[in-house]
DNA sequence: GTGAAAGCGCTAACAC
DNA sequence: GTGTTAGCGCTTTCAC
């Protein structure tokens, strides 16, 4: 769609060839010197860029990868968003993005439409709806069809490819255990990623870390949050069910600012009466009032992993060992607990 | 880098020529029927799709979008992104994005990358360094080259392109004036974005409710804050030196959440003793206790129109009357005013 | 009804 | 030291 300039306008321009410009763009050992100079004052002169397209088309390989997300207005995406570009564009690679808005048919779209040659792989993170149907043919067509994938977060484990996780259980496991630690004694969770491994990992951590505890006197509760509508009911009937409770843990930070206004609205005291610890270290937790405790996933290094691996793997095709990296979280410990 | 299946390919194993089979696969009026049934049948099996860069390079367009942004984790650009593809995803264009992180140099370099036959066309919104040094020969040369452009909410008013923003200007008058018609007596500003224009339009329209409110009794108070580890302190400082203000309006909500906190500390009640109104309709505004209301700058609708406008120059390349797309703000009045 | 050929912009093997 | 040619995958004009 633009105006750039070609190797044939050059040549034209020089009255030399096509191939003798190209050589001389590179320097070529073949080429005079005086001709060399020449080429490079006039490339310079109209900005000559190699056409990106042909170098594809020439090389089969686009140098830009792939990124299907489920939600960019989450936090975390954005920032494995983050961490992915900047990784990408130290490497020379640009990134095509896609958004399935956690919708499986987006998803299968989306993956179609780049792998139209489009981009040399992908990276994605599984949508909502995807994971509850337990559909993965079209990552198994994809991945068929000779393109490298490298999946974070939401992960399918029956696909083999690369990964980059954290350990959900674990994470929410040791949180659990600082609650319990610092004398919490009716401990809450919130989750509204049932419908995900990593939703179901978590309660697994919190619900391991109550049985483990000596002395606990309560069975695990856990609430789960289907949708959006349902945070504030949900929350409103979990403080007038349960007036006893004295911490909570939640899958999100959305949650946790509903239970922080439910708090509030209640004239109870945080962390005194109760504390909270959510997830995602983002701006809702940090600019909380109180601050707001959390597990810090490390999405920047989430990305930047993520982007390492599918570039690695892009090298050198062939092997077939297909790696995961388990990035380490972080307890984050502000006002709330 | 796939093992993608080519007109070539399909052709050999048919034992027709690499036309023809094109030619079937468009349904052409010049092929014999069972030909176009053969010919389909077995692409269908290979799941053939037309390699795209060799079609970009046929046709000379990407069919994609070069987006550069200042800044991913900030809601308001997360939210335009989305906008911008869904439009884009809707007319068959993919989208491309680099981030700038607000430095000149970057966005320099991915206007530089993605002008390499890349893309079709950019939308953009100016970096801060950029706006701050008032540079934008990167913006020349790249339409000058022939890329069409769009610039939303942070535009270079002297750069011939296309633009979608909001009346900045108006929509700071308007919640300035509803707070003096809700009584309130002293009203402060406090802005971060004070080295951008969309800052200054802001500031202006706060200044000029207040002089034309007949009794209005202070100056303008506007703090400006240069960068992020300035927001507590500069909030604690303007609590103790005016506990006489009854309000205030703020550019972003991170200056609102902080002023929140502080007020919170200090006991005071909201809105009763503070009214606060902040900018941008993002969780953190939802979600905050209590809830803040906020100027919604509509940046959904705001991507939608920069794509579409975009998408439309592509279509007609000719026409040279640049339009500027004034988007509707909307005052959205929750629990802080 | 089918195929050959040119050309999009580029690289690289191979002449001269 | 420079130029010709082929080919990446595709579309399209023109021959047969």
């Amino acid at each position: 769609m633009s105006n750039q300039v070609t190797l044939k306008q050059l040549a034209k321009e020089l009255n030399l060839s096509i191939s003798t410009v190209s050589k001389a763009l590179k320097n070529s050992y073949e080429i005079n010197e005086n001709t060399i100079a020449k080429v490079q004052a006039l490339a310079k002169k109209y900005n000559y860029r190699p056409n990106r397209m042909a170098l594809s088309l020439k090389s089969n390989q686009t140098k830009t990868i792939g990124v299907i997300i489920p939600n960019i207005l989450n936090y975390f995406f954005s920032k494995v968003l983050m961490g992915i570009e900047n990784e990408a564009s130290k490497n020379g690679y640009q990134i095509i993005i896609y958004l399935s808005n956690n919708k499986l048919s987006k998803e299968v779209e989306g993956l179609e439409m780049l792998s139209d040659g489009s981009v040399d792989g992908f990276i994605l993170s599984i949508a909502k709806e995807t994971q509850a149907m337990a559909e993965n043919e079209h990552f198994k067509a994809i991945i068929k069809e000779g393109y490298p994938m490298v999946m974070f977060d939401r992960v399918a484990p029956e696909i083999a490819c690369d990964k980059v996780i954290i350990d959900d259980e674990k994470a929410a496991y040791d949180a659990t255990n600082y609650l319990l630690n610092h004398r919490r004694k009716k401990i809450i969770y919130i989750s509204s990623l049932s419908a995900l491994d990593i939703g179901k990992n978590r309660e697994t951590g919190y619900a391991n870390a109550l049985k483990q505890y000596k002395n606990y006197k309560h069975k695990p509760v856990a609430i789960h949050i289907k949708n959006k509508t349902e945070y504030k009911p949900a929350i409103t009937r979990l403080l007038e069910q349960h007036p006893d409770i004295d911490a909570v843990l939640t899958t999100d930070n959305v949650a946790a600012m509903h239970l922080l206004q439910g708090i509030h609205k209640k004239g109870l005291k945080i962390p005194k009466d109760i504390a909270i610890i959510g997830f995602s270290d983002d701006n809702l937790s940090r600019l909380a009032y109180p601050a707001l405790s959390v597990i810090d996933q490390n999405a920047l290094e989430i990305g930047k992993n993520a982007a390492a691996m599918l570039i690695e793997r892009l090298k050198s095709k062939n092997s077939k060992d297909f790696k995961t990296k388990v990035v380490a979280t972080k307890l984050v410990v502000r006002e709330t607990s």
